[in-house]
DNA sequence: TCCATTGCATAAGAATATTATGTATGTTTG
DNA sequence: CAAACATACATAATATTCTTATGCAATGGA
């Protein structure tokens, strides 16, 4: 991701945060529309992002569909059940690591 | 960190801030400190504690002070003006971080 | 025609973490 | 009093996840 190194770790969660709101979505597709939503701050390098899909898929959390448009090769990704599960869990983690970060890191600004 | 992978890259950050509030440290203590603060949630390892400690202090932003407390060994960890200075960009960074996680994560709640 | 963009992929290397050890002292508890 | 747990440092082997670099191939614009 960025120059930033917090951003280590959270790429498994925004792509099944993405995929299980926006439906079925393609691995270039996923970099842009990140890269939109997020102001030009989140960008994801290929070198991270095909591995991901494909250790997902291969955890059962993604499905595949291989089309072409026109002669272009795009491979769509779709949540599974399984998918929809784990971002339960993953939007719990990301809250609490959230609420965490900032009470330990603003201890003066106090959420209720 | 725990069973959450989110905390990966942010383990510089929560040691430079806690000691720019808490004055000088030493790692066992930064350790329980963290873990108590964040109610057991972040378990720093000893294994990617001492070698990060070792790191900042190798990049300057951080001095150590060797004493005993009876016949245990303690190194005592403060921060160095630049480390001061590096704190303060980690957490801009970390301000941008969650705030571009939850606009990606949770569209629906949206913070003004 | 050349360069940027779209679209996939992998390999080499860096960074950061976990797990497993090692050394040593202090404290609590059965 | 012995064993277990806590304090306090450290490193090595391994795993994970990332960046950077490279490769292939089609499209589109200057």
């Amino acid at each position: 991701m960025g120059s930033n190194q917090l951003y280590k770790g959270s790429l498994a969660t925004i792509i099944l945060k993405l995929l299980g709101e926006q439906g079925r979505m393609y691995g270039y597709q996923i970099t842009q529309e990140v890269k939109a939503i997020s102001e030009g701050e989140f960008v994801i390098t290929e070198g991270a992002l095909y591995p991901m899909l494909h250790k997902l898929e291969a955890q059962g959390l993604l499905s595949v569909e291989t089309e072409m448009a026109g002669n272009r090769m795009r491979k769509y990704y779709s949540i599974t059940p399984n998918g929809k599960k784990e971002v339960v869990n993953r939007m719990a983690e990301l809250e609490d690591f959230i609420r965490h970060m900032q009470s330990l890191l603003n201890p003066k600004i106090d959420l209720a």
